[in-house]
RNA sequence: GGCCCUGUCGUCUAGUCCGGUCCAGGACAGUUGGUUCUCAUCCAACAAACACGGGUUCAAAUCCCGUCGGGGCUGCCA
């Protein structure tokens, strides 16, 4: 059997985290399988469907590098595949035109959960004649009477049953070429040869719907696996009101390998902690797929971030930052320490005049006299100094810190005259990347703000 | 309410199928210490979990029963 799966997004958002995670794994097992991935675009309900929420999803998959096979499916363009599948199901007598309100329907259930009841429909003229479109809905009989249990093998979770009599009769389309949720799933994977439906944990209680579809319409069910939900700090789905949400919110702070490789621990134990969704692939079995949701834990993004920052070049990093005119060797001082891109911001100094208080520049119990003092002599050091030989510079910064008997008073000042603030790369590194010129310029200036009251 | 899924450190999890090697291991986060001018890194250490109750057994995180908890679905959305 050809393996053939698909991701199934509906443009009614930008790409979801969750979606994005079932493209990752259906990625992975297409991949291991030597099949194919697919992308269909499941646009039917028109009033919620935008392009621009499709043209998001294209563009985050690609972004993520999860490429999909062949041209991208539209539900919308593929209406004549539907008729002629209800057409089928209508002539079958397995659907019906059902001519029972949406009120109707609604007051019906409610009072069935008053009574504790599962709620349910069952037309009663689904036999006759009346059936003639007349602004009614098209629904897929099923028998109330039914003793039969319906089960399938779930490749995460193993067998999973449903008693047929509990639910009742559900739609299918609002008419021939306006299809529902699971009729249109169920056309689509039968007419693409879909072998594997890989999603999320959502849709186990879809199954047995669709599983009646395929029965009526005489085709064998595909195999199915059910994923793990991601979940919110909360433990409840992740949703808008958790804040980012959508790929699109981390596309500027984070890198598409280090989110990949986060969304493939969602759920799974990868063998190692950074790994490339290749290596995932090799690994991948579907049977190891985890049960229990998985909360969504920003800091260990983050570190997976910083760690796939750290091994950036220098010509990567300022592509992806923007930061064209940055020395190369300032790049390993910001990447060293970053964990997500936007933060290199705090790093401006390597570029922008620093601003700061003069009391900034004091170190331990000593005086602002003392810190001019030892400005002045790291002043003469660098001027006499090659910078570009750091090892020497620090030979003689230590030798000055020696000779004031604090190697602090001799690093602090110009640590700070050079960054203007508390916590930053070494100095020496710093001087290196500013340039004789520039370090000498922010130390006079460090000394005229001490001296200047 | 009904149905379905699920339950090991704060978080992600290893171990559960085939009971002993687990007074439960790793990673992230946290705390402390070391290196150090500060930060980061690195190193060392600490704290931290088998949801609960029964049962089976010489022995249970692992098997059985029950309870409780969490989640999902319950649409003429997907």
């Amino acid at each position: 059997m050809k393996i053939k799966v698909r991701i199934a997004p509906s443009p009614t958002g930008n790409l979801h985290v969750g979606t994005a995670r079932t493209a990752l794994f259906n990625w992975l097992f297409a991949k291991k399988n030597g099949g194919e991935f697919i992308l269909r675009i499941e646009d039917t309900d028109l009033e919620r469907s935008d392009k621009k929420y499709e043209d998001n999803i294209i563009k985050s998959l690609r972004w993520l590098g999860l490429d999909w096979d062949g041209d991208i499916y539209r539900q919308s363009e593929r209406l004549d595949i539907y008729e002629g599948r209800i057409k089928q199901l209508l002539d079958s007598g397995r659907a019906f035109w059902c001519h029972h309100g949406k009120n109707e329907l609604e007051k019906e259930q409610k009072e069935q959960i008053d009574k504790k009841e599962a709620p349910r429909h069952i037309c009663e003229h689904k036999k006759t004649e009346l059936g003639k479109k007349k602004g009614g809905i098209i629904r897929l009989g099923v028998d109330e009477n039914s003793t039969r249990v319906i089960s399938f093998n779930d490749k995460i979770r193993g067998d999973i049953k449903w008693e047929e009599h509990l639910f009742g009769d559900f739609s299918l389309a609002k008419d021939f070429k306006i299809p529902l949720y699971n009729f249109a799933v169920v056309a689509d994977d039968i007419d693409m040869a879909i072998s594997h439906v890989i999603r999320g944990e959502d849709h186990i209680s879809n199954t047995h719907k669709q599983i009646l579809i395929y029965e009526a319409l005489g085709v064998e069910p595909p195999v199915f696996a059910h994923l793990p939900l991601i979940l919110a700090s909360d433990r409840t789905k992740l949703s808008k009101r958790h804040g980012a949400i959508s790929v699109e919110e981390y596309k500027n702070d984070y890198l598409p390998e280090a989110l990949v490789n986060f969304m493939g621990f969602i759920g799974y134990t990868q063998s190692r902690e950074i790994i490339n969704k290749e290596e995932m692939a090799e690994e991948f079995e579907l049977s190891k797929v985890h049960k229990s949701g998985a909360i969504f834990d920003i800091k260990k993004l983050n570190w997976i971030n910083s760690q796939y920052i750290k091994k950036l070049s220098p010509e990567e990093f300022k592509k992806l930052t923007g930061l064209e005119e940055l020395r190369d060797a300032a790049v390993p001082l910001i990447t060293d320490r970053l964990d997500k891109l936007s933060d290199a911001e705090n790093f401006n100094y390597l570029w922008k005049e620093p601003e700061y208080d003069k009391e900034l520049l004091k170190w331990r119990k000593n005086g602002l006299d003392a810190v001019a003092k030892s400005l002045e002599s790291v002043k003469k050091i660098i001027q006499d100094t090659d910078i570009q030989d750091t090892d020497s510079l620090r030979a003689k910064l230590d030798d000055l810190g020696k000779a004031l008997g604090d190697r602090g008073l001799a690093y602090w000042p110009l640590r700070v005259a050079l960054t203007g603030r508390e916590k930053s790369p070494d100095p020496v590194d710093v001087t290196f990347v500013l340039g004789k010129e520039k370090t000498i310029e922010r130390v006079e200036k460090a000394i005229k703000k001490i001296i200047s009251f």
